[in-house]
RNA sequence: GCUGAUGUGGCUCAGGGGUAGAGCACAUCCUUGGUAAGGAUGAGGUCGUGGGUUCAAUUCCCACCAUCAGCUCCA
């Protein structure tokens, strides 16, 4: 029979042959140890058989699917190693995931470091014993039967909840069977090297009702250098965590006395983050948007007016008691109702709209012990809040210039290839968290879609991710730990605007519903100074650092030419300061660039003498000495909002 | 909120049933120094908070608070 190759190539091979007998064959070509196949575009392990015609590739530990059947594999190697060292141990489930992979296990007592590394040494062993996996499938009752007679209450309710003709495939390594779907590397010894990382409690299937399993995380490398390679980058990531640099920037603080999730700015995070604001504002105000400036609270009846009251009202900071009070007032969890009511104070004409309502907005929410993180999850946060109100034939192109906007700023803070979009749609089967019905989600939800791909965006879809008043495009980014979060949002609002009665005059003279945008223009900005923070490893662009320039003196001599070279550049708008204590310049040096100060000017008695400045540059070194114009000419010529280095 | 870990001067950490230590930072003095740490001296801690056990608790136990990771949630 033939088979076609991913190359292209075309190659006669004996008929039922198997991609592993084929992938010998080939195995001078290959490089690399194959560990999984790709049938006709499906992955599947090495022991398939290829149909005659089929495509084949061989995949290897490099390609993103080998890499997963193997770390599929390692998952599997952890739960017959626990098995093996607790045979008390329950088995739920094990996926590979992007950056490795996890077993939950349901267990008496929770696993202690020693157990990790002794489980570690048992998956070692099962890698040495090099067990071939065997796939097998098997009817539904004799495979229910065979996971209770296994005492594996997890799996049966797994295999009972798949639909009545799902496949309910098996894969057996030794003394070790486990329901699963595959795919997987064609023995234990694809495995090499793994590293068990962590335990975490993990729910049952997700959800918080189930009881609490014991998860334990693993990564697997083909060789301990690759593994130590891994290890040592993951260890230099976790180092620009902006909740550790941020601190030690002094960016920010915490006090048990304030409580959680309410960080303190000091006066660096202060200034970046007002520096971040007026740069936004005055972006905005250059796009048509107009100040709005309302209360940082509200009776109830407002909340409950737009939704947000019935939604999340746990999540909200209620200040008095419904039962007893006349008054119930929260603190705002959004600027959504008190914008809608400026809106309101006015009638408004089909020509005024459409209107871009923009205000730097103070949000309170109470988010639950567990969630705070940083500058990145907190209860008082502020964000570039703004809605536009227009009509349905003005909703594409404002939806365009939002997205406009928002990918500008990205622009200005380096940040737009590190982002992920997402189309976040309503889940039909959970009515009670969202309003309206079916037929108006679709509307909206395709409306939504059509001005997506005319932005040509590359975008995923998630269900169950939209507000509860209509879809949203989050804009995500992963911090250091690999974790994802919304930086910028924007939401088509069909929904509020109805509750709310905001209506304008079209040109038939009859009342219509606008619709209404919420967007963010540079998400929160406490989360914004997080992101930046472990981007750039705290050496943030300069025109945000607090400090741009340090000017040093080696010499009492030098110190007055120092201070009046630094009035020059304050005078031409650089935040520049003077460090003159009688310290070494190599201790100056040191702590300047401890603080990713990006440009740091030093005179002794040769630059007094000749007018210049040895000037360093953040990332660079020293640069040689420039004459004091030339170096206030490079300092402020540059476009400063643009240059990262 | 749940699971697990952690909490010792401003920071990073050591220690351990008999009321505490290092380095950095800070203060004073000496040092006039050439691009990542000059030297000396000194000050600073009721060992997260509150209970309990004990002759004695920072150390052991319990609760709470906070921090970290993961889960769940995220208008």
């Amino acid at each position: 029979m033939k088979i076609k190759l991913a190359d292209g190539s075309v190659k006669e091979v004996k008929d039922g042959m198997n991609a592993l007998e084929i992938a010998k064959e080939l195995s001078q070509k290959l490089g690399k140890s194959a560990v999984a196949a790709k049938i006709n575009g499906t992955t599947t392990e090495l022991t398939a058989t290829v149909p005659d015609g089929a495509t084949l590739e061989i995949l290897t530990f490099d390609d993103e699917e080998g890499k997963k059947a193997v770390w599929h594999t390692a998952s599997h190697v952890l739960a017959q190693a626990v098995r093996r060292l607790f045979p008390e141990a329950k088995l739920a489930i094990g996926p590979a995931t992007d950056s490795g992979f996890y077993y939950d296990f349901d267990t008496e007592k929770p696993f202690t470091n020693e157990d990790l590394a002794k489980i570690e040494k048992e998956m070692k062993k099962i890698i040495a014993e090099n067990l071939p996996l065997t796939r097998f499938t098997l009817p539904r009752e004799q495979a229910i039967a065979k996971m209770e007679a296994a005492g594996e209450p997890y799996k049966v309710e797994l295999i009972r909840d798949l639909p009545q003709d799902a496949v309910l495939s098996f894969y057996e390594q030794g003394d070790f069977t486990d329901l699963c779907a595959g795919p997987h590397a064609v023995s234990t010894g694809k495995v090499k090297v793994p590293k068990l990382l962590r335990t975490a409690g993990a729910y049952w299937r997700g959800d918080e009702k189930n009881k609490m399993l014991r998860r334990i995380y693993g990564i697997a490398f083909p060789s301990q250098k690759e593994l130590d390679e891994h290890l040592q980058q993951i260890k230099e990531a976790e180092e620009r965590d902006h909740n550790k640099l941020g601190r030690e920037l002094h960016y920010f603080t915490t006090s048990p006395a304030v409580g959680q999730g309410l960080p303190l700015l000091m006066p660096k995070g202060a200034k970046t983050m007002q520096l971040l604001q007026r740069f936004v504002e005055d972006e905005e105000e250059s796009r048509g948007y107009v100040l709005t400036k309302t209360p940082f609270m509200a009776k109830s009846d407002l909340y409950k007016i737009s939704g947000h009251w019935d939604h999340y009202k746990d999540g909200m900071f209620v200040l008095g008691d419904e039962e007893k009070d006349d008054e119930v007032l929260a603190l705002r969890p959004m600027t959504c109702p008190f914008q809608y009511t400026v809106y309101n104070a006015e009638h408004h004409s089909y020509k005024d709209l459409p209107i871009r309502y923009g205000e730097t907005s103070t949000l309170f929410r109470n988010e639950a012990s567990g969630e705070m993180h940083g500058l990145i999850r907190v209860r008082q946060f502020t964000l570039a809040e703004g809605h536009i109100i227009c009509t349905p034939q003005q909703l594409e192109d404002e939806f365009m210039g939002v997205l406009d906007l928002i990918q500008y700023i990205m622009g200005v803070l380096g940040i737009e290839n590190d982002v992920t979009y997402r189309f976040s749609k309503w889940d039909p089967s959970d009515k009670d968290k969202y309003v309206g019905d079916a037929q108006e989600w679709e509307r909206v939800q395709d409306a939504m879609r059509t001005i997506l791909d005319h932005t040509g965006l590359t975008y995923y879809e998630a269900d169950g991710e939209a507000a509860f008043y209509g879809p949203k495009l989050d804009i995500q980014f992963k911090n250091v730990f690999g974790k994802e979060d919304t930086l910028f949002t924007v939401q088509i609002d069909f929904a509020l605007a109805e509750r709310f009665g905001m209506t304008y005059v079209d040109s038939d003279g009859q009342k219509k519903t606008p619709y209404i945008i919420h967007r963010s223009s540079i998400g929160c900005y406490e989360r914004t100074l997080a992101m930046l923070i472990e981007k750039y490893a705290g050496a943030l662009p300069m025109w945000m650092m607090s400090e741009e320039v340090r000017v040093m003196n080696i010499t009492e001599g030098a110190m007055e030419y120092c201070r009046a070279f630094a009035d020059r550049l304050k005078k031409a708008g650089i935040r520049v300061t003077v460090d003159d204590r009688p310290e070494k310049i190599g201790y100056k040096i040191r702590e300047a660039r401890g603080e990713r100060i990006p440009y740091m000017l030093v005179a002794g008695d040769k630059e007094v003498a000749d007018g210049t400045f040895a000037v360093r540059r953040r990332g660079q070194g020293e640069i040689g000495n420039m004459a004091q114009d030339a170096l206030l000419e490079l300092i402020t010529s540059q476009d400063r909002e643009k240059v990262i280095f």
